[in-house]
DNA sequence: CTGTTAGCGCTTTCAT
DNA sequence: ATGAAAGCGCTAACAG
């Protein structure tokens, strides 16, 4: 089995100190004797000692993990705010322990369970989540910054201005003239979804009075923006635009006008939300939502808080920007 | 500070048992009477207990997590291979342990060993790290597996086709009559980025005898593909095809080639490597790699290893595809 | 079937 | 400045 690792204990031997010693000189204790110190590094480096974090963790009752839990790293949406946890994470000395849940909030609970002693605290993504089964899942004594999740129930969180960005949307389209404005929902329980399409009911009470509004519901997936398009087909509805609630249902709607021959943006103005690195690509106006920030702004906040801080239970608010591109630019070259 | 986590010891007093009891009750050990573990799960339940992952992996010596040590979370490439692990790492019952290690050789060394104790195994991708480094800087004892890494150190690997793809992509420009093929290759020091532009130069020698090659380095990052269309640009080069290293240079270089006012295909074809989400959605041809495969594939043989069988340090090979889209077709409707 | 006990590797009083 | 020993929470012999 190859070389089993050196322990903490074959240095003492080694250096002909206690282990304590050898723990204190390591650590950059003060208390120490140079010589010792010295001897004790040189042990080390012979044997090639690498510390045992485990153990350590154990000990200290400390494990510098954070677990982040959270519903599908499919899609740019969440791996944008890994990577901003990621960046925090390292720059704090902290690693991330990723753990994906599904939708049911029994299997939430289990994952969050399943984190207990190896992480010193939570960063939880659970927009699927209702408050109280949210409430139920989190465990009680662990620290937790809650991230597009329910909020309300007395804990540290994140939310999106999704309301300032729906409604900054439909004003941009009423300001192009468009009054036919259809919203494509995402899934029916996700929180953010369901506070787009109250702004979207709002921004159209004040924008296009008289117009009946039109939701079509979608679960944030690229295929379900074609079948809204589909849908709004079949319905015979007339349209001018179209606001989704996120970037990969727009993009779908993108596909299914262009299938259907509809222009983009002459006859159907299109938007999307997130303002995920496609959207740029691609030219869609968005609601730009700073996701690699939140992520780092999440483990911030728990970091702080881990290391001596509280955790305020507020709700940070993160506020977003209509970035309007060529989806539903008037002409080449509009800005 | 709140209420501090039941241990097995507060399940045991309540449920009347030894805490060896408790841990064979939990654990479902077959020799448990009946009633003895309905006492303790209901003990258990009453004390909301949790069981201590990290005490449970230092006296079992397994933690049921990887590590994963990566260069950059930035871009899909990454994203995709880390998605491909973590729906598999979930299938097998562990978690993942992300680690950014930066290009530095003694950093990624340091990125490891901070994993010592914490991890059962490590997933590593070094591509910019050499043989030596990459052999110094692995821990001796811990099971690894290397993806898109330097091999042939007796270790455990994975290794796309680099050569193969290369040489679909000339091959597929010749055949629709392209000659001046230029490459953008990746970073000095990238084991991916060598083979490919070796594979250029060898596929130029088959397929455009007597052109001479041209390479301009780039660094896989958008805008170095851009530059080197400036560059080309600037050097008076002709050329009516570039083939790209990754799919994120060539996409610089269509906006290169956009900004310059050359069409694509029709003046110049470009393709790119990968196949992330967006090449998609661009219409660009390029080779399709099977990331998120490749990163469940190398959880899978990991975990095998961890539970019996062993880790033969064999290089497995992954075959790549070339998919033909937009920026090469020879008019609209090719398919 | 169940309890006692010895660790897993490390940190930290408490003495000296 | 250093060592001995207790203990973090859990599992696994080893006895009964």
């Amino acid at each position: 089995m190859g070389q089993a690792s050196a322990t903490i204990r074959d240095v003492a031997r080694e250096a002909s100190v206690s282990v304590a010693s050898v723990s204190r000189a390591l650590n950059g204790h003060s208390s120490v004797h140079p010589e010792t110190r010295a001897r004790v590094v040189a042990a080390a480096e012979a044997l090639g000692y690498v510390p045992h974090a485990g153990a350590r963790s154990l000990s200290l009752a400390r494990s510098h993990a954070i677990g982040v839990i959270l519903p599908d790293l499919h899609g740019e949406f969440f791996s944008e705010i890994v990577r901003g946890m990621d960046r925090e994470v390292n720059a704090r000395g902290y690693h991330l322990l990723l753990s994906n849940m599904h939708a049911d909030a029994s299997l939430a609970a289990q994952a969050m369970r399943s984190m207990r002693g190896r992480v010193d605290g939570l960063i939880v993504m659970a927009p699927q989540l209702d408050a109280a089964g949210l409430d139920a899942a989190l465990p009680k004594g662990v620290p937790a910054v809650l991230v597009n999740s329910h909020d309300g129930i007395g804990r540290a969180s994140f939310r999106i201005d999704n309301g300032a960005g729906i409604i900054a949307s439909v004003a941009h389209l009423a300001a192009l003239g468009r009054r036919r404005i259809v919203h494509v929902a995402g899934p029916a329980g996700n929180i953010d979804a369901r506070e787009r399409s109250e702004a979207y009911y709002a921004a159209m009470a004040a924008h296009a009075p008289g117009i009946a509004p039109i939701v079509i519901e979608g679960d944030f997936h690229e295929q379900s923006g074609a079948d809204a398009v589909a849908m709004l087909r079949s319905m015979d509805a007339t349209f001018d635009a179209i606001v989704a609630a996120n970037d990969m249902m727009a993009l779908g709607v993108l596909r299914g006008l262009r299938e259907a021959g509809m222009d983009v943006p002459g006859t159907v103005a299109v938007t999307g939300f997130d303002d995920i690195p496609l959207a740029r690509y691609l030219g869609l106006t968005t609601v730009r939502v700073p996701l690699a920030e939140i992520g780092a702004r999440a483990v911030g906040r728990l970091v702080d808080a881990l290391e001596g801080g509280d955790l305020s239970p507020d709700t940070l608010t993160v506020a977003t920007e209509l970035v309007v591109r060529g989806t539903t630019a008037l002409s080449p070259g509009t800005p």
